[in-house]
DNA sequence: CTCGCTCCTGCAATCGCTTGCATAAAGAAT
DNA sequence: ATTCTTTATGCAAGCGATTGCAGGAGCGAG
């Protein structure tokens, strides 16, 4: 064992460098890493112990170079903090990384301008973008894609590989549940407009006979938006609301609450995403769950297969503390 | 061969494009977007429209190879879906942004070994790194940090581009808080092994005269470690609790509570990071605040500019309702 | 009219790696 | 012994951009 250690500290190591120093060339060195059965045996040991002691890391930026792919995947979500987002993008790096792809993770703040300049800046630098619940029009999504090919998830899109989560379905159960307590006139308080989950809730809550359903938006998925949204909610002389997400639930019942309303006494409260904040809430927030580390995973899966494939993911409900008949129920 | 490696619809727009049709040659074009002050005015103008028109945008990958660097960064947290990180990470991105850099972001789940990983994979990909709340050992950073720059959040290591939020001022604050109510008695949940923040909490904790000081950990920082931390709080016989991280905190509290402790009647608790859990909570939690949007701009500032600099940020204490007399005093 | 100077622009090498093709060596088949 | 395979390696042409250097145009001064 020759001692030919040296972490050169600032000079980078090269495929040239290994292959000087395994006597052998760079296109036998490249090969023992892109394709090792075309290497014999002996040589691609002797290569790769040498690129060990080396510290040789190829550079990926002269790879994709030639090779015209990245090994990177664009994610781009309205809203980093919101733990429906973040549960995504763990789940889409965790998978991503298994296969050798790294993950560009993007924060729109909820704006369809920035949105668009995201991608517009990743096209080239990456293989392809996740478009997490997007804010931009399908139309500009579908001239977005002619640059760089696309998943989408949380949008219905004929022609494109996208991935719905059938919050329909979770809002047909939670409306019913909201039924069967003896609610007859409830709300939805929509996301952000254009959201195409909140359409789909809208739709679904409609199509429960016995139900009259008021809509209260659009407003911002987050805490701040569901304390803005209380006071319309409290208004409309509905006993119960199933709000856009987990965020939205919960500040309605912060803004519910400082209108000296009871949640659930005087109003019942549904979330959507099954966030750890719901369950963390006083009380505890009854709430749709989002399948959301599947949806991150399948998303990097039809990426990476460039498969145009619809698919649909179930969802279902968790009934907790939020809910209750309304006052004056038997 | 070329065409078949593009996964998209339209050809790609080269510089040579753009020079053919603005009758320049590539190196005028080039020199049209990395400086433009070397280039008339008319053809710079010219150059700019034909690339507009044909849509061209730079290679980043080509352009990394002769300038070596990347215009990334990556950054590196233990949990994504930790609303402390998400918070550095927002900001961090946000920063970069403006200064046309990308951001990495890349999750450990807590694991040292993903997190060394993680480096080396950024190695060559990314100008520089951003490390925050480290749990790998400072023997580990210091060998990483010959491959590529580092700027470190949440640990001291003398020599290198650190910032520190000054929890220890924020824990004394705490503590004393918790002193003037009439405790005596405390114990500090810790968080990770390794965790600088946690021994600062520690370290601050005990230079607080009049108060004893019990440890309970390494826990893991999250609602679950919270909850399997409870019984040991409870039965080391203190009357306060100073928690690694919110989290931890809301943990406790939940743990607590299922053994029939009552927050804060017996059992006053104190978290750390002022994130929206702790204000959702019930009761609000009494929190120690921590400077993480600042952290993240100056994170992304030290490293763009590759200052060996170590920083302190304040931190303050907010006290809501997680905090209260111990039993029976006056 | 020539010299020297400043501005622009073109030329060509280069970054690190991949890959089609050529070539060499070693058996296997005839 | 000759030819044909098979296998392993070397050669060299790029990938798309940047950049030091050289040279032409234009212009004022000598």
């Amino acid at each position: 064992m020759r001692n030919r250690l040296r972490y050169c500290a600032g000079v980078a190591v090269t495929i040239r460098d290994v292959a000087q120093a395994a006597g052998v060339h760079v296109s036998t060195v490249s090969r023992t890493f892109t394709a090792p059965q075309q290497v014999n045996e002996d040589t691609r040991n002797r290569v790769i112990e040498v690129a060990r002691e080396l510290g040789y890391r190829p550079n990926r930026a002269a790879r994709s170079l030639t090779t015209g792919r990245t090994n990177n995947i664009g994610l781009i979500v309205a809203d980093l903090a919101n733990p429906f987002f973040s549960s995504i993008i763990k789940a889409a790096q965790a998978h991503a990384r298994e296969r050798d792809y790294h993950v560009f993770v993007a924060d729109t703040d909820e704006d369809p301008a920035v949105e668009e300049e995201l991608v517009q800046a990743f096209t080239k630098q990456v293989d392809g973008v996740i478009l997490c619940s997007p804010r931009i029009t399908n139309r500009v999504i579908t001239r977005l894609a002619k640059d760089v090919p696309f998943v989408v998830v949380n949008r219905r899109l004929r022609g494109y590989a996208t991935i719905l989560m059938d919050v329909a379905q979770g809002s047909r159960l939670a409306i019913e549940h909201l039924r069967e307590l003896g609610h007859r006139k409830i709300a939805v308080a929509s996301g952000p407009s254009g959201s195409w989950t909140s359409a789909e809730m809208v739709a679904a809550a409609r199509a429960v006979k016995g139900i009259e359903v008021e809509t209260v938006g659009p407003n911002t998925p987050t805490e701040q938006g569901g304390i803005a949204a209380a006071a319309e909610v409290a208004r409309s002389g509905v006993t119960a609301v199933l709000a856009h997400n987990d965020l939205l639930a919960i500040g309605l019942i912060e803004g519910l609450t400082e209108l000296g309303l009871d949640v659930p006494g005087d109003m019942s409260v549904v979330g959507v995403d099954d966030s750890l904040l719901g369950r963390l809430n006083r009380p505890k927030l009854t709430t749709v769950t989002m399948p959301t580390a599947a949806a991150g995973r399948l998303a990097v899966d039809l990426l990476l297969q460039s498969v145009t494939a619809a698919t649909t993911l179930e969802t279902s409900l968790v009934i907790r503390e939020s809910t209750a008949p309304p006052k004056g129920h038997p």
